[in-house]
Parts: structure tokens; sequence; C-alpha cells
DNA sequence: CCAGACTACGAAAACGGTTTCGTGTTGATA
DNA sequence: TATCAACACGAAACCGTTTTCGTAGTCTGG
């Protein structure tokens, strides 16, 4: 077991000072030639690699990003996850991953740990639980002590921060649009409780399109389903109470959960009902039929988050500067499969 | 915007030396209780929290694990991260990954970066390119700098580390037996190119089993699908040249598509032929019909790696004292669902 | 009254780098 | 030959902790 090399090492080996070691290494002029390449020559045969904790420390800057989400198996975020992890390796960043698991406690004690010096900034997604309590004195907290904080999907009005979000509102029209343009006349929606700020907006971009296109927006065909658990069951009731032909989804698993129920009940999936989701996930694609989705472009998100957010540690703030925060909005598409019809 | 404060400043601030601060901190009672008393109110009220930074440079040991996986958007290694994060979590440890995307050249990479001192302990699943080099040095340069490594699900015989696995060979018996049981006659195999030691395993099981349940095994249905592309007119070829009544996937998207392409060409699902695939992931929660498959208890890999590691790692071995390595497996379970028939 | 023992604290080294500021030696110039 | 710049290097501070060791001052006992 051979120790990584320090300078001092270097620096007693070679009967030089530590400061010439450090100079000969960064290719100062200070240097003579000759000295340079023994040392050059010498530290490149031990493989000499400065430690980057030591690095950090005299820097104040550590090259982490501390990125916080609800959930790690969960195909939008990870898709999030693998473009926040490529832009900020290119750019020489490392990634620490806190899962909050939905819970504003675990949130706040991951925030503050990474707070302690591990990290320069974070990009987040906030947890349910944050946004039910409507309590965000922890993402204050955090930008009080100057780390630049970039949120994504799940953000907060109330937070002056970089954002990068998804037109959440819009492509929901637009889906909306594609029923009717069907010639679909009863569009139902599915979602969740409504403290998901994103859900929220889906729900008013479906409502918004039923009201300009002319068609009815009634109340009655828009199914919250619980947080947790009786998902199937909740979906068989809305099938026997309401009437409906087209099916707009927040998320996938509904999608291919009321095109499953739908088929067991005899309908036909896209002719007597039409299903959209949101995520493009496996379940779209390998689902039978295969699924009409909104692809988030999740990983477009992550490098624009990562940008965003090292472009505010690398362009550090001059003294009492005014401050300005970005809003970024990833436009969604829609992917066209077969549990939708054509344009009548 | 209030930076974090010091004990430099909290020392300065009471007149009193950065010793007895940090002793104060600590309860010693080196300090008087009046002068502790004192510094501890100073520091609860600005919220004093050590430099982790300096701490790490001070232990040697930055309290990190560094995590290399060929792919993050992945539902089994999704699952085993989140065990890893939780685990890790509690011991008090942060998680850094790193994708390797299935490149030789990323993984070195990351590696070398990571143990320049961000990380005290690697937990991975080589890449296919790596298994496919066959050039693991990397793997043993970073032991040989004292890091301790566990390996999990694509191990590497070659190396003497750590090291989590499923019982691939055993679990894939079982299935091909749950065929044979089923009164299935021509059982058949999807899989990848075989440099995937798990596949090889997956394989080995499946042939152990229609050997000695004295069924026919014949090379010729087993189905290689090729790394990327292809898979959708690779398997519908195989339906096509073989006949068989059974199919057992080394992942739950090729299971999912065999599925398709059989209902597709009017076979069903299991009556015709039956279907069980790796990866207890959403596909196979919600394909129809539902995929009988192999849980791989991801999650629970994840803890034992980070388990395993945490105790290399607090457990520092005595000077050449003889290392020990362990290798944990990890029981698979069969999950029945509907795409396969009862017991005869 | 003084040696010895506590008590309560501070100085300094160490972790591994970077960087500023000297400083001794050399060579050129007046 | 005296002066000065240029060259090549080293000392030391600093980043924020912990920890060892030293030491004033007070107290106790003989």
């Amino acid at each position: 077991m051979k120790r990584k090399i320090t300078l001092k090492q270097i620096a007693r080996e070679l009967e030089v000072s530590i400061s010439t070691v450090s100079k000969a290494l960064k290719d100062s002029d200070e240097i003579s030639k000759d000295t340079k390449q023994k040392i050059q020559a010498f530290a490149k045969l031990y493989n000499y690699r400065p430690n980057n904790i030591a690095l950090s420390l005299k820097n104040r800057r550590t090259k982490n990003i501390g990125v916080v989400i609800p959930d790690i198996v969960h195909h939008f975020f990870t898709t999030v996850f693998r473009g926040i992890e490529k832009y900020a390796n290119e750019r020489g960043y490392n990634v620490i991953v806190c899962v909050s698991d939905e819970s504003y406690d675990k949130e706040v004690v991951n925030m503050e740990l990474l707070a302690n010096g591990s990290i320069d900034g974070f990009i987040m997604s906030v947890s349910a639980e944050t946004q039910q309590k409507n309590d965000f004195h922890h993402l204050r907290e955090v930008m009080d002590q100057g780390f630049p904080l970039v949120l994504f999907d799940r953000v907060i009005d109330e937070i002056e921060c970089d954002k990068v979000v998804m037109n959440d509102e819009e492509i929901a029209y637009e889906a909306t649009c594609k029923f009717l343009e069907e010639g679909k006349k009863k569009v139902a929606l599915v979602t969740t409780e409504s403290y998901f700020n994103v859900s929220e907006k889906r729900a008013e971009g479906y409502r918004r399109a039923l009201v300009e296109q002319g068609a009815d927006y009634d109340p009655k065909l828009t199914l919250v389903v619980p947080f947790r658990g009786g998902e199937e069951s909740c979906i068989d009731a809305f099938f026997e109470e309401e009437e409906f032909d087209a099916v707009l989804c927040v998320n996938e698993v509904f999608a291919v959960q009321v095109m499953g129920i739908a088929q067991e009940k005899g309908y036909r999936v896209p002719e007597d009902i039409s299903v959209i989701g949101f995520t493009n996930g496996l379940l779209s694609r390998y689902s039978s039929p295969t699924l009409t989705t909104i692809a988030q472009h999740g990983e477009r998100m992550g490098e624009v988050a990562a940008e965003m957010l090292i472009e505010k540690l690398e362009n550090e703030i001059g003294f009492e500067e005014e401050e300005t925060y970005r809003t970024e909005i990833i436009e969604a598409t829609l992917i066209e499969r077969n549990s939708t019809g054509k344009k009548k």
C-alpha cells in the first residue's frame, strides 16, 4: 500500500523547499528550467496529484455540487440527474446526492450537513412535505450563507433564486387540445393532490384548453388520486362513476393504469378512450398500446440547472452588486404513439 | 449574506484562544464551567458548525463514499443506490456519484479524480467496456492506495475485494424449473452479450436446469441481443426462426418486448408462451399481462455494500494485519404474476 | 513560607496545498 | 569597483480544525 505522495515528500526527497515544488509543478517561471524538469519528472514518476481537500480548504471552494431530490428510483429525477452529472463533470465538478425521500426533515438535515463546507452550491427539487408545510426557511438559510441555489421542476414561487421549470401549463393545454382535435368530447384528468405545484399547473392548462376551445369543463371529470396507495381501486371507481372518452394523466404510471383498467372494462384504446401521460419513460415505450406521452426532457433540465449554478459559482458576484435570478423554461414535447388517434 | 462563523472569529470575539473555543465546544474538562457556558452559548447563537473540509484535512477522512455505476437512468442501479445512500446517511456519510456511462475511460478518470482526497472508499459496478477490455488496473490502483473497494452485481473475479452479488445462477435455475413445472417443453433464453458476467451466470443456471431436469438444452434457443439497437427486429426474427413455449429474459425490457411481439403474432401469454424476466421494475408491474419476474432486491444489495465498506473504513486495519475479503450473496426472489401459468 | 499539585488556559504543530514577500547570488553597468 | 536589477529559490502566512504540550496562577500541605 503506497499512500499518495505529497509536496512535502517531494521537497524532502529532492532537497528543495515545498514552495519550489509547488511552483515548479505549476510551471512558474520563477523556477529555473533545470529544477522544474527535475521536479516535474519526479512528480510524474510518483504520479503526484494535489490533494483535493487541501485545495478546497485553501480556495474555499470544493468543486462539489449538492443535489437534493425527493426520490432517486424515479425516471424523471434520474434523467435530470444524468444531465446535471454530465455537465458538472465536464466542468470539473463532482456531485453529491442526497435523497429527501419526500420528507421535510431529511431535506433540512441533509442541506445543513452539505452546507458545512462539503459543497459550493445546491440544485434541488423540493420534497412533497416541504411543499405541504410551506416552510422554506432552510432554503433561505443556505442562500443567506452565500450558497447559490437552483430549483428545478418543483420550484417555490416565494423563493428568489435561479429556476428551471417545464412549460407544464402550456403542454397540458396542447395535450388537451389534441384530444379535442381527435374529436373527443369528454376529457378527464387524473392527477395528484394539488400541493404539487406542477400538478396544479397541468390542471390549469387542461382547464384552459377546455374553456377556450368551447368544450365543457366539468370538475367531476378530474380525479385526484391520493398520495400513497389505492390508486387501482380509485381509478376503477372513477370509471364506474363518470363517463369520458379521453384521459390526461400527470404521470405515466397513472396513464398505463388507466389504459389497463379501460381495456379490462372492454374499452378500446384509443378508439373509445384516448390517453396521454406525462413522463416519457420505459412504461410509455413498452405499454400496449404504446403511450402518447409528454417528454419532459429531464436531461436538458439537468444540464441547464448545472450550467446556471456553475455560472453563479464561477462569476463570483462583486461586493453588493445586485444579484439577478433567471427562470429557464424547458419546452416539453408531445410524443405521439398509439394511445391517441389521428387528428380529424 | 452571513458567512459561516469559525472558531477563530468566536475566539476573537470572546477574547480567548482558538484552542479554548475548540475544547469548550467539545465540553472538555480542561475548561472552566463559566468559560464553557459562555462559549457554548455564543456558538449556539451564531449557529456554529465545524467546517467539514477542515475536519477532513485534519482527520484524513472525508466521510464521503464514492459510487461509480454504469448508468443512473436504470431501475436496478438506482435501487441499489437508494440502499447505499440510506445506509451511508444513517452512518453519517455522504455519497458522491459518478456515472461511467459504460465507458472504460470515464470510469478510470472518475475514479482517479475521486481518489485525490474526495472520498474514503468506493462502491462500484464496472462498466461494460471495462468487462470487455478486461483491464482492471484502475481498481488495483485505488486499492493499492489504500481505498477500500466494494464491487456489486458486475463484479470481477480477478480482483480481490469485498463483493455483493446476487445468486444469478441459482435463481435462473429456479425460473427455468418453474417453466418446466408448468409443463413447458421448449424454454428459450433471451440475453445480452456474454461479457456481462451476470448474463453468463444466468445462462448457466438456465442450461443446468434444462440438463438436470431432463429437458433438452438447444443452443439455438438462446438469443443474444446485440448491445445497442435493433432489439425489436432481433426478437421478431427469433420468433420466426425458432419454436418455443417459454422465454427467460435477463431483463424486464426484453421480457415485455417478447410478450408484446408474441401477442402481436397471436400467441397467448402465458397459455402459449410463458415469460419471466429479471428486474422487478415498473414495467413488470404494469405490463399486460403483468410480468412474473425476478426481484433482485437492489436496495438490500446497496445496504449491504455500504455496510461492508463502512466497516472497512471504521475498523482501520492494523499494520500488516492480514486483510480479509467477503462476498455477500443476496438471494433473489421469484415474484409470480400473470405471464406464467400454474404448476401442473 | 515554600514545594508540589492542580486548574485553566494559550502557543504551536499538523493536515496539504498556494501565494506573497523576502533574500542571497549573479551579472551587467556606470 | 560599487550599485542595481534579474534570477532562483525559501520562509511564512493562510485556509479551519484538533491536539499535544507548556505554563502562569492558585491552592494545599508540611
